[in-house]
DNA sequence: AGTGAAAAACAATGGCG
DNA sequence: CGCCATTGTTTTTCACT
């Protein structure tokens, strides 16, 4: 599924600048890496149009925007046939405070990273999106108290 | 300690605007949002300088660059004092595959997000990174199977 | 607070070693 | 396959409203 494109070490090394500032301009990268910025340009399209950079995002400050809760929800669904699940992705889909959604192995079905203002709204979340669901038999949920690291970087160096 | 900064609506419509896609031209989203290129200009300064947007980053596929294995690594230390706290936010730190690491309420100390190769490579970091740390007492893993959701975008839409 | 135009910086393309 | 130069875009600053 995942096609694996074949990536020289300055490809990488331009992922790696990239993933950790993606404000730096082609020139900026060429120097740090030895290249010209024309050919950082030319890798840099090579790897959009192949799927290895997926999207350029503005990573903003949950703080100062009202967003003071973190939480894991973990999730059980009662009966696991194909429609429910479907309808659960959908539902994880569909709600904007549902930040990750995986399905997991061990005692509980999927794991829900949520971002809500308060401990009310984590409380709205679950009471009103989550448990009216009709396949949701069980909801277990953590609220992160402190956020000790929040990088979402690759480890690219040690590839 | 989130010193939120005063934001009206343009402020809003540009931060989702550029959380969603970062490459956008100050004025594409002047046109978008119905304002001149210089304001979004202007505006976007203000809003890093705040701290509001933290950064830009690519975003990087994990199963293009040969990480197939995304886990959550639930941690419990053994005695609580504040130099093991340390300590272990430290290595959480220094480890380059920890995605994410909170302190959580309920029944673990921590939460850890990682992203690894494969399954020899999460057990590598459990056996030879987490265990070996002498405050650790106890590591449960749940290995993410399906990514159904990965977003990671404030709502800003219904603030 | 906002716009519009000019200047500086940047990206992307085509040709050359 | 990589570097240099040209062209077209984009950002940013400044004057004005």
């Amino acid at each position: 599924m995942a096609s694996t494109v074949d990536l020289d070490p300055f490809d990488l090394k331009i992922l790696a600048s990239l993933q950790e500032d993606a404000s730096r301009t082609n020139q900026e990268i060429g120097t740090l890496i030895h290249l010209s910025a024309s050919q950082v340009s030319r890798r840099r399209q090579r790897l959009e149009t192949a799927g290895v950079i997926r999207r350029y995002r503005a990573d903003l400050s949950p703080d100062h925007l009202g967003f003071g809760v973190i939480a894991f929800v973990g999730v059980t669904l009662d009966t696991h046939n194909n429609e429910n699940s479907v309808r659960f992705h959908e539902l994880t889909r569909s709600l904007d405070c549902v930040q990750e959604a995986y399905t997991m192995t061990g005692d509980m079905d999927y794991l829900l990273k949520v971002c809500v203002p308060d401990l009310k709204g984590l409380s709205k979340f679950i009471n009103n999106d989550l448990l009216p669901h009709q396949a949701v038999e069980n909801v277990r949920s953590s609220i992160a108290m402190e956020t000790i690291k929040d990088e979402n970087q690759l480890p690219l160096g040690k590839v």
